[in-house]
DNA sequence: TTCCGTCTCATATCTTCGTATGGTGGGCCT
DNA sequence: AGGCCCACCATACGAAGATATGAGACGGAA
């Protein structure tokens, strides 16, 4: 990984910092925030990286503070800690997507892990995430028809049959055709069926 | 769930009892196994369920069970229960994929939403792999040079290509073209595409 | 040996596709 | 009013695709 951030997000200033040194001793870079509202409030840079949270934080839990997350689409991996945590939290927290659940005290290598998977998972869905975006803001170019004609194509209907649905002629039809396949910059028939599917179309009509 | 059914996996036979009547009682088969032996020796049913496991049985651990089961190939969500966990095993079996750790005792309803999950888990996965299985079969009938045209083809290459590409005459690339097809079911060159793709056929060159 | 499937190719015909050229009309923004 | 995008359609031509007919070669199975 060329480049990946840690964000540290406990009000024990201690800990944050000997975490951050431990991150720093691998080479990876780590920002310590004492509270959810901190953390909320910074701006994250576009790489990856990896969320390591006390689950006992003054105010709100650490678990409901993950919550929050997925609802604000921050979809940053999650690495939970506590000192006093059971069972039920843990699972809780794994269901919730957290990469580890690590109780204190933990050994140094343990957290390194966490972090690296969760870093891992972050760089795949942001590989994956990239190739959505780039398609949809492809698709967002599309004129209406263009996107009907688009849908009824890579349904696998003929020009003539799309033509019937829509009750065009072939003619402009062929037209929509052709911008579609420009504008997603798709090279073959079989290029645009693949977008229209990562783009999750489902157009049987 | 029209149909489904839990496997029960404790040494200890009154709790199994108990269990069964609790999953009888909101309607759901069950069967109870003394071992992991004897789980691996029944026949499965091919309906969709779950596997409800305790962690800690004579000889193996539930954990360890959990691994063999994944290595064998049987993808049966697993709900684990333990009477003496801690977090570490707990998230150990949240990574591996248990749908649920539940410490005994615990209520009736999380045991029986858990095992709910577990099995709308395995309705999905059996759809899914449903059809995976289908295309797969499909693909198997076709003769070696027709799965080449066929990846040539879905990646977007012309009949052109594909024959320079084999040094077939393009004839003979239609002729294949047109087998793959038939054989595979495909009624338009898009649900090819789609196929491969969820076969995962990439064949660049 | 005969039969069958596979692989190969040719000729021929028809359909479908891609695109260019050219034109009409509507709506929107400046 | 002019410019621009969208949507629509026609004619026309060449490229590409689908299919049928016919045919030779190989190898394995009955």
């Amino acid at each position: 990984m060329p480049q990946a951030i840690v964000h540290i997000v406990d009000d024990d200033a201690s800990l944050a910092d000997s975490l951050g040194s431990l991150f720093r001793s691998v080479g990876l870079q780590s920002r310590t925030y004492g509270s959810t509202a901190a953390f909320l409030e910074a701006d994250l840079p576009d790489i990856p990286g990896c969320l390591v949270l006390d689950v006992r934080l003054p105010g709100v839990s650490g678990l409901d503070f993950q919550g929050q997350l997925v609802g604000l689409g921050i979809r940053l991996p999650v690495v939970l800690m506590t000192g006093h945590g059971d069972i039920p939290m843990s699972v809780r927290g794994m269901k919730a997507g957290a990469v580890d659940f690590l109780p204190k005290p933990f050994r140094d290598q343990d957290m390194l892990d966490a972090v690296a998977a969760g870093i891992a998972r972050d760089g795949q869905r942001r590989a994956v995430e990239g190739d959505l975006n780039r398609v949809k803001d492809l698709f967002a170019t599309l004129s209406p028809r263009e996107r009907q004609v688009m849908g009824l194509v890579t349904a696998g209907k003929l020009n003539k049959q799309v033509a019937g649905d829509l009750n065009l002629s072939e003619i402009t039809v062929k037209i929509h055709r052709g911008s579609a396949m420009r504008k997603m910059q798709a090279r073959s028939l079989a290029d645009l069926v693949r977008m229209a599917e990562t783009l999750g179309l489902r157009q049987t009509a």
